[in-house]
This record gives C-alpha cells, sequence and structure tokens, in this order.
DNA sequence: AGGAACCACCTGTTTGCGTA
DNA sequence: TACGCAAACAGGTGGTTCCT
C-alpha cells in the first residue's frame, strides 16, 4: 500500500532533475508573483544605473557608497517609500547570491534616513464611497442588465465586505452563503492572511434595498443561473459565422453552472452573456472608477474607495474600532486609523468643548 | 525593513457593427 | 469584401502605497 502524496508533492524517489526543479517552484513560490516582478524590475534598473557609470560599477555585489550615490541621485525624484523598496530588493539579490547586502551598511541607512527627512510626503488617498455615494451610483443600474447585476453586487459586497479589490475577485460562489441575517462571506487568502488560514464576515441586510448587498448577490446570482454564458474564446473549433451574433448557451438553469469552485464575479459581454474566470482585480478598479465617474462623483475613485469607505463610514456610525478592526480584518490600528481620520475630523472634535 | 497589493498607462484579443 | 471602430476584458510594466 503506497500512502498517496498531497498534491503538488514531490516522490522521494523523484530523481535529481525533478527535485531540483521543485527546488525552484518552492523557492519561487516562497513570495508572491507580484513581489518577485518588483524585485526583477527594481534590480534590472539598479544594475543599468552601475553599468552606466564611469567607471561601470558592480550592482552584485553592490559597494555602500555606490548604493548611496545611486539613492542621492534619484531623491526628490522618487518618493522615498519608492527608494525604500529598491534598497529591500537589491538587499534580497544580495542575500540570493550569498553577498552581504549594502542596504544594511550604516552610510547607506543614514543616508536613506536623510531623504526620508529632506523629502517627506504624505500618501495619496483614494475617495472613500459613502452610502450616499453608492446610492448615486445604483441610480443608472437597470436590474434586468447582468452587467448591471454583477457591478451592484461587486460594490455593494465590496463596500459591506471591507473587501480588498484582490479578495473581491478571489471569491468563490462556494465562499458566499445566505442565512436568515443575511451573506456569509469566507476569504480564504488575502493579503494579511498570507498562509491562508481564511476569515467569515458576515454582511447583514440592508435597511435600503437599493444598497443591500444580500438583495443585490441575490439579483446577480439569478443571472449567474439564467444568462447565456460566452463561447471559450479559444480552442473552438466550431467558430461562429462571420455576420451572425454568437448564439451563446442558453441559460438552462442547470444547475453545474454554479458550481462552488466558479468565480463570484465573472466577465459579462454586452450581449449579457457571462464568462468562465473570474474578474481581474483591475477590473474591479475599474468598475469601480467608472461607475463613480457616470454618478458624476469627484475626487479620486479606485478600488480601494470601497474599503476605505467602509472604514470611515462604520467609524463615523458609531462602530468601535475593535469592530471595524475584525471586520475589515486589519490586523494594526494604526492603518485602519489612516482610513477613518479624515472622516472624522468633525465628528469626534474636542475643540467643541473648549469653550471658545 | 520586508512583503504584498494597488494604480495608471499601454497593448492585445475577441466579436460584432457600420460604412465605403 | 475590407476596413475601422467599439465594447469588455486580460496581460505587461513601471511606479506607489499599504500592512505587519
Amino acid at each position: 500500500m503506497v500512502t498517496p502524496l498531497p498534491p503538488g508533492a514531490v516522490s522521494p524517489a523523484a530523481s535529481a532533475d525533478a527535485l531540483h526543479a521543485a527546488v525552484g517552484e518552492y523557492a519561487a513560490a516562497a513570495r508572491a508573483v507580484n513581489t518577485w516582478r518588483a524585485y526583477r524590475s527594481d534590480h534590472a534598473r539598479f544594475a543599468a544605473w552601475c553599468g552606466a557609470q564611469d567607471p561601470p560599477e558592480s550592482a552584485l555585489p553592490a559597494a555602500p557608497v555606490v548604493l548611496a550615490r545611486y539613492l542621492v541621485a534619484h531623491a526628490g525624484a522618487r518618493r522615498p517609500a519608492t527608494l525604500a523598496r529598491w534598497c529591500s530588493s537589491i538587499a534580497v539579490a544580495h542575500d540570493l547570491a550569498g553577498h552581504p547586502s549594502p542596504t544594511r551598511d550604516e552610510q547607506v541607512r543614514t543616508v536613506l534616513a536623510g531623504i526620508r527627512r529632506t523629502h517627506r510626503t504624505r500618501p495619496a488617498r483614494v475617495a472613500a464611497a459613502s452610502p450616499d455615494d453608492l446610492r448615486a451610483m445604483m441610480i443608472p443600474l437597470d436590474p434586468k442588465s447582468p452587467r448591471d447585476a454583477r457591478d451592484r453586487a461587486l460594490l455593494l459586497i465590496g463596500f459591506a465586505g471591507a473587501l480588498r479589490r484582490s479578495e473581491l475577485v478571489a471569491l468563490t460562489l462556494g465562499d458566499i452563503t445566505l442565512d436568515s441575517d443575511g451573506l456569509r462571506i469566507f476569504i480564504a487568502s488575502s493579503k494579511t492572511d498570507p498562509h491562508a488560514l481564511g476569515h467569515t464576515r458576515g454582511l447583514s441586510y440592508g435597511s435600503d434595498p437599493a444598497t443591500c448587498p444580500v438583495r443585490a448577490w441575490q439579483a446577480w446570482l439569478q443571472h449567474r443561473l439564467h444568462s447565456p454564458t460566452a463561447q471559450p474564446a479559444t480552442g473552438d473549433p466550431a467558430r461562429t459565422e462571420p455576420g451572425r451574433p454568437a448564439p451563446g448557451r442558453p441559460g438552462t438553469g442547470d444547475a453545474s453552472r454554479l458550481l462552488p469552485a466558479a468565480g463570484a464575479f465573472v466577465a459579462v459581454d454586452r450581449w449579457g452573456r457571462l464568462g468562465e474566470a473570474a474578474l481581474s482585480d483591475r477590473s474591479v478598479a475599474r468598475i469601480v472608477a467608472e461607475r463613480a465617474d457616470a454618478a458624476g462623483l469627484p475626487g479620486h475613485w479606485a478600488g480601494h474607495s470601497l474599503r476605505r469607505g467602509f472604514a470611515t463610514t462604520a467609524h463615523a456610525s458609531g462602530a468601535s474600532e475593535v469592530a471595524l478592526m475584525r471586520h475589515g480584518r486589519w490586523r494594526s490600528s494604526s492603518s485602519m486609523r489612516g482610513y477613518i481620520d479624515e472622516g472624522t475630523v468633525w465628528s469626534d472634535n474636542p475643540t467643541r468643548r473648549l469653550g471658545l
């Protein structure tokens, strides 16, 4: 009897080549794709700068004085947070190559601290969505349009769940369940939960049907069940005849269309046909920005506006910081306070009690 | 400090429509 | 028939911000 291996595991009896490949795959899996991409691009930039010096300098290993000059050359033009990220990338490159990192040199640290103090910046903030904003965004939406129904559910669930756009698109149909109090949302993994322990959060019914996330989800679910699906984009031998609309597969109410692993929010083309794959996180950002623009809302709207709006609104309405942090899955209060500070300029203002 | 996500801009893909 | 255009989305890349 052979013990079955977990998915992705390599047999102890695998060849040296297979093990070598697996080592590389696991090492790559240690960090997110986005992180590796940033490291690659940062180090390439540094290497190019080193190569352009006269005489050319070594980028790996790099001398602390060279790195200090590199940072000074970009001070002011780049935000201090960006320079710090560049340093992180350079440190990782040195660590992986077995070299001591110049970023830990005292001179480099001092120079970076000086740049931070000289070029202080405040982070750019996106607009925070309020319930009134959401109501304005809902007005033009047509309940009969699958696309509008999807966007309605996406915006309201994103807001009520304080979800990041990456969390929103990672939701599957099985992650969202209905009970007597509202929707239960299972967030399988996220930025602040890298080991994927998962969290369940409850979204209660809204008092206003127009902005109720539960009703919005149910309406979108009906479209998921009954709207036609688009033909697969590639590898389809029965190509559509030119000049005629692609028929799509009719919505039959077949329960297999609603497999628990299917993405909760999928693409909808302009004929209302549903795609198979989940939306990309960038599409969420685009949807938020476009719907806010269509509603004529001022300010800079982005995917994060939903999460930020949740924090501001919930705090202003009297929710405790503990409840806020639990629901929004913040692990440090300082991050969350950054969102709510501007919203509380007048609501909890001690100058009103100064007797002036 | 380090890791992960977000954002903007650009390009590419697929499918159908309108027009010369 | 050819071509440009539009809609809806994904992918690439450089840069910035968030969170622990």
